[in-house]
RNA sequence: CGGGGCGUAGCGCAGCCUGGUAGCGCGUUUGCUUGGGGUGCAAAAGGUCUGGGGUUCAAAUCCCCACGCUCCGACCA
């Protein structure tokens, strides 16, 4: 093996690259950006959810992330680097070591100490606040950093889109107020629209509920793609969007009064019959005559909630109408004890538990409903006359359809891939961790207002080539590419040939395009294929053809036709194109 | 956590039902060939058939257990 490399081999060159790419189709992807990351090299699988970066695909990362940086820096917020390792009492402290528990890797080390590997960092940035800021003078202050998180992903699939192991970036806001709060919220948010702007993504901002972290307002940015994990709600008249969890709809206009009275509530026998479907087809009514009754354990207590019978229940706009702290499905044990019936024959009428129920059954007459006795519904059930409701609120899933809660408009669903995440949170985290400060009022310490704002770094760069493909390959933006110039060395054996691609590598290396030459000794089809399977945004091809009319051809990605161009002036022409796509990103 | 599927060469798979010599394609190595959209020919290397136990003269194949992966569902920044 030779160790000394001669100094002009020090650019990149495909034989010495370990870019390995696959014709066939790997087995183990099932969409089309996670297909083209392993077949172009980029990244290749450990375990589940678990993926290495090989050389390729870590050139992408670091543009992800150096544009992430340029913008984060210049939005004021300075980077810190926290440990991943962290002890739970930090979790305890916050109470989300019950909340978010079974979704975190925890272990312990030799001194039988529990911790966990940080699947976000509210806890341990809260604790730093509130150890290093102590003066009004020092807000407003956002702290960031790029890091890798940790989270027992159920089932992570689509590659890097949900994996165990990934990289984010993470940033928290402390202010002053509310109002400051709503500043630092507004910096982030616009550097989150020239970040992924930067990165060649079409983002969509759409409100969104706030989950575990907790705090009242947030926003997740979305890329719009068939593959994605997330339903958004779309207007098609106004701006209204946001995601299907947080998803309103406009209430239903008032019900006409009925014509004549609901007859008395009648039990009927419905053996065996314990879903909706059931129970519409056995009485041969509609599924929205029905009313779904569903019960839920809300803080540990046990709640009944009616919907439409062919409507979902939305969990977390429970949560948030009850301004609970946690709501799941109740299990079979609980609601045989709540309504003296087996699952499937629970109502509304003579439950002695709180009902509460979506807006739209408001004024509902002649429903039926299961009776809370096995095999038995009712029937003419009159919401108000038979039942006792807590409250009304919005409570189900909203589908396409219905009403905009903005506008007269109707609403849509698409799908999208959420890379950014801001949310304003409150006092939250800094009240548990007793973030404080000395106001220039002087008086009494007052708590920090703080926000969070998360960037899912390696997802984000799935989603570029999620929507930025055709069937060849990756088509890169320019400002994320790996090498921006794949130049085709198209006859290693002509000396004129290799002459030429060395001065042109050397000059486009020189005004900061970082080329990758395939030196490989296989035939032109073989190296086309590649050139478009890896994305580069342009390719020059080099050959005996061409050359000997002093020139070589240039294509961008994605464009039919390459051009001729004069070997002198392809160093300027690429600067040109790049510098040109680089500014259209830019803006 | 509920329901299915799959573990055989680096990757993708056949063989298993009906037990008896472990195979194909891609990739890799070597030689020749070809030389502008994954060329053709030839040769070669590469396997604890996921692991453990059982049945049998004999197990990749049949039975049991474990582990891993994966798909659907529920859940999720």
């Amino acid at each position: 093996m030779q160790h000394s490399v001669p100094i002009q081999e020090l650019f990149m060159r495909w034989t010495r690259s370990l870019i390995n790419t696959l014709r066939e189709e790997p087995q183990e992807a099932e969409i089309a950006s996670h297909k083209l990351m392993l077949r172009a090299g980029l990244i290749r699988r450990l375990g589940g959810g678990l993926y290495t970066f090989l050389p390729l695909g870590l050139r992408a990362l670091r543009k992800v992330e150096r544009i992430i940086r340029e913008e984060m820096n210049r939005a004021g917020a300075l980077e810190i680097l926290m440990p991943a390792l962290q002890p739970a009492e930090l979790w305890e402290q916050s109470g989300r070591l019950e909340t978010m528990g079974p979704g975190m890797f925890r272990l312990r080390d030799r001194g039988d100490r529990t911790m966990v590997l940080g699947p976000t960092h509210e806890e341990v940035v809260t604790d730093l606040a509130a150890r290093e800021i102590n003066s009004y003078r020092q807000l407003p202050c956002t702290l960031y950093q790029i890091q890798t998180k940790f989270r027992d992903e159920i089932r992570p699939r689509f590659g890097l889109m949900r994996a165990k192991e990934f990289i984010m970036k993470d940033a928290y806001s402390f202010d002053v107020s509310l109002d400051a709060a709503d500043v630092s919220y507004q910096a982030m948010y616009d550097a989150y629209v020239r970040i992924f702007a930067r990165c060649g993504l079409k983002t969509r901002p759409v409100e969104a509920d706030t989950g575990d972290i907790g705090g009242n307002w947030s926003h997740e940015f979305m890329v719009m793609a068939e593959a994605g994990e997330d339903a958004i709600i779309l207007c098609d008249s106004c701006a209204y969007a946001a995601n299907q969890e947080r998803a309103e709809r406009r209430p239903a206009e008032s019900a006409p009064a009925p014509s004549a009275p609901t007859p008395p509530l009648e039990e009927v026998a419905t053996p065996d019959t314990r879903t909706i479907e059931a129970v519409a087809a056995f009485l041969g009514c509609p599924a929205s005559q029905l009313v779904k009754t569903i019960i839920c354990v809300v803080d540990g207590k046990p709640v009944a909630v009616l919907v439409d019978g062919d409507r979902e229940l939305n969990l977390p706009k429970l949560r948030r109408a009850l301004g609970a702290r946690s709501v799941e499905l109740a299990d079979d044990e609980v609601i045989v004890k709540a309504t003296g019936a087996p699952v499937g024959f629970a109502g509304p009428a003579g439950l002695t538990i709180p009902v509460y129920a979506d807006q739209a059954l408001r004024g509902a007459t002649d429903r039926v409903s299961g009776a809370n006795r096995a095999d038995t519904h009712v029937r003419h059930l009159d919401l108000e006359r038979d039942a006792k409701i807590a409250a009304y609120h919005d409570l189900v899933v909203v589908d396409a359809g219905d009403g905009c809660p903005r506008c007269r408009g109707t609403l849509g669903v698409k799908r999208g891939i959420e890379v950014g995440h801001v949310f304003k949170l409150g006092t939250k985290y800094t009240q548990a961790f007793g973030a404080r400060f000395l106001s220039e009022q002087g008086g009494a310490a007052e708590t920090m207002v703080m926000g969070c704002y998360g960037i899912g770094v390696t997802r984000t760069l799935q989603a570029v080539i999620e929507q930025s493909r055709d069937d060849d390959g990756i088509i890169w933006p320019v400002s994320v590419a790996p090498y921006v110039v794949a130049l085709l060395l198209l006859d290693p054996r002509d000396a004129a040939v290799c002459e030429t691609v060395r001065q042109l590598e050397a000059e486009l290396e020189a005004r900061g395009l970082d080329v990758l030459v395939d030196d490989r000794d296989e035939r032109p089809g073989v190296k086309f294929k590649d050139a478009d399977l890896i994305g580069a945004p342009f390719r020059v091809v080099a050959g005996s053809k061409a050359l000997a009319r002093g020139c070589v051809e240039i294509r961008s990605r994605g464009a039919r036709a390459s051009e001729l161009v004069p070997v002198g002036e392809a160093v300027e022409w690429l600067e040109q194109h790049y510098r040109e796509a680089l500014q259209a990103l830019n803006g």
